[in-house]
RNA sequence: GCGGGUGUAACUCAGCGGUAGAGUGUUUGCUUCCCAAGCAAAAGGUCGAGGGUUCGAAUCCCUUCACCCGCUCCA
């Protein structure tokens, strides 16, 4: 694809131009708007529906191994305790009123911490559960021995001190008792199944769509005969109380995620762990994110859950730096494990050829729509000098692009206009297809050039003689021009990436400037 | 949640006690009009919201809401 210029953007531009052309709208606006909640106009919807689509595609309809599924925001509240969320995904958090920087206690422990009770009574120890039970394995070698086996039952637990936040020093400014008590974030909507709001009867909306795949685990395997190893996917929306959400819909309380569940028998998790990490960073690279604005940065062990092997974040060079698209985990058999323990089902997988039962292990490639649509739109915008005018573009490979074909009447002269109309309602079968005749040519290429439009099809007064179109590309704004009867098979063409030049038969080469100084002379 | 900043037309902004403005965009008409064209016209704002001071508030004061930047977390 020709790339003019590749000067970056700054995120007011595109917020400006997703709103003014219909893309993004702040939520609840004319109510003065909500925090971090964003809709999506008739151009956006396009977008996700199409960044949906082609993840579908690649990771679905394409493989042989993965299935969908499509399960509820609302699970039993027992799911989330399972899964760790009810616990686990709330943060207790200090702030130093000296110099109002907030960190999680732990961090300014350096330890593992765990916390009771609303509010919470923070303790801590100086190692984390893993740590702790390397520590205490090593422990129980022979002397002077790197390796071996331990031949023991559990380490005795740990000991715990409680927070104290009148003795700590501040790690950014260093003063001391400053500290407030530990605050409990909860990172989970919290609501009520039924007309009656009692405790009994309080869910959560999913902040994750994963654990609906976990629960279904077993119902998918017996109704579709799969064999490991065997991925689920599912698209859809999951809900997190951030406390900082912002930078536009890259981090919002409302999301939609796509997210794979892929299920391995115990040690063969490596291989496919590495094809996956490959296969998802090049499905953005397919969908036309520059090389150079993308990368794979593997997790270090202070930021991996305890449970989990190994993890890779897709990141993009956003206009607030590189942030994540995706993350890519090894997690082991943690999250069937939990559920088999905390429901009493068995979740296990028995295979036919060694005849053993065993809990498989997951590799889950987790992405987020709203995220991978802000970036592609970051990518793509372009502008550039056309006789002193600044031209905007968004070079969104033809897959994802809203709208596939404008067609443009030269001008709503009456002669022109029907077979305008025709050819928009015979287009409109294939594609989104915006049909415009308003104002000057000009000014139309450069509207949908702005929304991203990979081509325009403009009828003119020869066309009423010759009953040929021209097609137009945004990105190089060459022109062919082609008989109406090939139009439909030769814009299929173009979108899935042939040349503008490449002819169909009784096609030619449209030259504007020659054109143009004819008409001059 | 805390600190700092910003809210005026669809977008980008000016105005900072005395009748709400500009550019762009949008709409309509005319022109056999191919790259933000020309000419003519139009629509569009309770100046984020509420309260106060004042003869008079977009402008000063208070409150509130939203957004932006940072701290934490994550798709």
């Amino acid at each position: 694809m020709l790339r003019i210029s590749t000067k970056s953007v700054d995120m007011d531009t595109i917020v400006s131009l997703c709103k003014r052309r219909g893309y993004v709208f702040p939520s609840s606006e004319i109510y003065g708007g909500l925090g971090s909640a964003w809709d999506y106009g008739p151009l956006g919807v396009e977008l996700k529906r199409n960044v949906r689509e082609a993840w579908w595609r690649a990771n679905v309809q394409e493989r042989d191994d993965v299935v969908g599924l499509d399960s509820a925001i609302i699970l039993n509240p027992q799911a989330w305790v399972a899964s760790g969320h009810v616990k686990g995904f709330s943060d207790p958090l200090v702030e130093c009123l000296a110099c109002n920087q907030r960190f999680r206690p732990d961090q300014v422990l350096a330890g593992e911490v765990v916390r009771f009770g609303t509010p919470p009574i923070v303790y801590f120890t100086t190692l984390n559960a893993v740590d702790y039970q390397r520590e205490w394995a090593r422990a129980q070698l022979a002397p002077g021995a790197d390796s071996g086996t331990v031949m023991s039952a559990s380490p005795p637990p740990r000991t715990f001190q409680q927070f104290d936040s009148k003795k700590l020093p501040c790690p950014f400014c260093g003063a001391i008792g400053q500290f407030t008590e530990p605050r409990q974030f909860n990172l989970m909507f919290k609501t009520f199944a039924g007309p009656v709001e009692d405790a009994a009867s309080v869910v959560y909306l999913r902040p994750e769509t994963a654990q609906g795949i976990f629960l279904n685990f077993q119902n998918v395997l017996t109704t579709t005969r799969r064999k490991l190893p065997f991925g689920i996917a599912q698209i859809g929306k999951a809900f997190r109380n951030e406390i900082t959400p912002g930078n536009f819909i890259f981090r919002t309380r409302e999301f939609e995620q796509m997210e794979i569940e892929y299920f391995v028998k115990p040690g063969e998790d490596e291989k496919p762990f590495q094809d996956w990490l490959q296969q998802r960073f090049n499905w953005y690279l397919n969908l036309g994110l520059r090389k150079e604005n993308l990368r794979l940065r593997q997790h270090g062990k202070d930021e991996l859950a305890h449970y989990a092997k190994d993890c890779y974040d897709v990141e993009y060079l956003f206009p607030m730096g590189w942030s994540e698209l995706e993350g890519i985990a090894n997690r082991g058999d943690f999250d069937l494990k939990q559920h088999s323990q905390h429901s009493g089902k068995d979740l296990s997988y028995f295979d036919e050829g060694t005849k053993e039962h065993f809990i498989p292990c997951v590799i889950e490639p987790s992405a987020g729509v709203d995220r991978s649509a802000l970036a592609f739109l970051i990518d793509a915008y372009d502008e550039e000098e056309v006789k002193g005018e600044k031209r905007a573009i968004l070079r969104l490979h033809p897959a994802l692009a809203p709208i596939k074909v404008a067609v443009l009447p030269l001008s709503r002269n009456e002669k022109l206009v029907p077979l305008g109309r025709e050819v928009y309602s015979t287009l409109r079968k294939s594609w989104m297809v915006q049909y415009d005749d308003a104002q000057s040519i000009g000014r139309r290429y450069r509207r949908q050039d702005e929304i991203g439009t990979p081509f325009a099809v403009t009828i003119d007064f020869q066309s009423l003689e010759d009953n040929m179109v021209t097609i137009r590309s945004r990105d190089s704004m060459a022109q062919i021009r082609v008989p109406i009867a090939t139009l439909r098979g030769t814009l299929g063409k173009k979108l899935a990436g042939e040349a503008i030049e490449a002819l169909p038969e009784g096609g030619v080469m449209w030259k504007t400037e020659e054109k143009q100084e004819t008409a001059k002379a």
